[in-house]
DNA sequence: AATGAATGAGCATTCATTCAT
DNA sequence: AATGAATGAATGCTCATTCAT
């Protein structure tokens, strides 16, 4: 089948895993919409135009499908493009913000903060909340390192990194893709406000 | 039995209100615990040491539970302690974000935050977000008062009510009653972290 | 109390069975609008005023509520005006459906048919099919007799029974108290229908 | 497996209704047994030796499975043997009769009759009862018809499709299926009964 | 690679009934 | 004579999951 249409279809295994992802954003989506308890498999099936049983050929459980929702939205945060040595502690911190926000948008990066781990089976979700520390301490590291260079204010870098989530997460709970705030705009000002907040002192500030 | 205890025992329907307030009390923390979805009737009423069938005696089904848990918040989250008129902009921000995180770290503020309105009957849902955003319109007159008496610098008002918010609810998710984090620490570091980052200039900036 | 008001007031035991009557009389009318099963004790309460508990003061069940509205119309239909000995079974038979009729359009008679059997429980479902066999009984006396005075036509007199009780107890399925057809005018023409259906011949028809 | 067997097998899909329709079938005979609400669905589920929930494969609700359970009914009633345009309205009537009341004794017509519409949801309930008003009707026309080319005598046609439909339905409530009536004798005997009810005169009675 | 059919477990909800007061 | 409070049992319904085909 493959070799009649010549080069046009991909191999079936890279059909299998461009289904199994499709599948999987449908789901973050209708997870997103009306939350996970209120998705059926079958909204889901009925979404990518197939049976509920089919979801079985690539998941085992709904379980699975949070999971690597989960887990690809993790991914995609412990490998935001590479920040440079050579920046300052703050610089660092400011290219982390911009490039979380840029995920927390998206399908699963909303799915990983709207849904939370309380649907996951317990051994799942330990290693989501183990996924998210590691992406907690890569801030609490840039911080601490700002402190030292003194480009960040002295505080407590594990409570400072936990209020700057709150601000960035929680841009997934109110922004709509398709509202007024443009993403560029939001990236934008909550760079400005999380770097304020912590600058060391004026001269550092931007956007004020 | 009530004229042989004397005044200890309260008035039948002084008991009622107690009763009912102490199921909202063991709901909401089941809630936060597992997940709403995940709390069954059975499970609150096991916590009460009544039936499932008792509940009904009180709320006429799961989402009212659920409706009076997020309504006492927004009631608590609109009434906090009075805001003088003398104050900036930017000291009644402080205030408010202090008087916040203290509603937002207990049962039913950890309920409106962590358990979200998909849940809720589409009626039920739309009442809580009104009342949620006239607690964010709070908020963002109290920028803009600060924006045009120069205590505050210029900014979106409502997107950095949105970052605030997102800092002070987040609270609700990392924070652990038992953990090490007492709540006075945090409401102040979240407090200098808020100042920070929207005071108009240095001289007005605390604990840096 | 009832020395106070003089003889104002029935003395208590009337009372008892005052307020037990017109519970009855509530049920059976909750029961013909909406079904048994659709009426609760509660409805039933709440038209008296009083509470669902207070019911089992006077009834010691739903069942029995159901149970009583039963027998008071198999009584009603049992205790119909005395018919005359000298009458012709035609003629009995012409008296009978005129009360008859009477009978199955109020609360009780409505009750007895549009509730059915099903309802109670075995032992008191039993009892009043025996009562509603006395009641059959009763009409196919009539018919045998008006065969043998000549009367009315040979004919299987307990089936010809079993269609006059249904022409009759239909009735109450379709009349509506308010509606445009007022009793007088269906008991009459009811009447024509069963004399003309059993006749001997035409003389002794009336209504052609 | 339906090669091995042939065509012993019906295709899938006659199979599905070969099922639904068996489901009604026993849902209607347990109704009629022992009443609508006493009938589980876990009953009928047993009856066909399958699990409640495999019942919602083929049903959304309880509701829907009675409604359908009158909805044959119905139909069944209003596509009658079509009746010769030649005949007489009463000859028209006395066809009528004898096709209804093979109906009446069968599942879905028992349903019909013995559960009432009570139990339906409005909806539903309004569309029965408009399909029976449709039943109603058709009497009505053979009446009007028949007391126009002399053969009924003049009478409210209305009151006395009723006093006919009486008659008729209530033979789903006495009759039992073993019991020693049989069906054949039973409609010959309410013809000539209802014949006898409403002819003109004598010449045209049967039976007598 | 996908489907139709069926299952089992869980859950919210209703309601007749009880009993101390 | 009546009530408030609570119970237990039953029931309809949903849904993730399985499996033969």
């Amino acid at each position: 089948m493959s070799q009649r249409w010549g080069q046009v279809l991909p191999p079936r295994e890279e059909q299998y895993e461009l289904k199994r992802r499709a599948a999987l954003e449908a789901a973050a989506n209708a997870f997103n919409a009306h939350g996970f308890y209120k998705t059926s498999l079958g909204d889901i099936a009925a979404e990518l135009g197939v049976t509920k049983a089919a979801l079985y050929y690539y998941f085992k459980s709904k379980d699975e499908i949070l999971f690597e929702c989960h887990t690809l939205a993790i991914e995609a945060m412990t490998s935001l493009p590479a920040i440079s040595e050579d920046l300052s502690g703050l610089q660092k911190v400011e290219a982390f913000v911009l490039g979380y926000v840029d995920m927390i948008v998206q399908s699963f990066g909303r799915c990983l903060v709207l849904t939370g781990t309380h649907p996951l089976e317990p051994e799942n979700a330990e290693k989501c909340r183990a996924g998210r520390r590691r992406v907690h301490d890569l801030l609490v590291d840039m911080i601490n390192t700002g402190v030292k260079d003194g480009s960040i204010r002295s505080q407590d870098a594990r409570l400072t990194a936990n209020f700057i989530f709150g601000a960035l997460n929680w841009v997934a709970q109110w922004h709509r893709p398709d509202g007024r705030d443009d993403i560029v705009r939001i990236s934008h000002d909550v760079k400005d406000f999380v770097i304020n907040a912590i600058a060391a002192d004026v001269s550092t500030k931007e956007g004020a």
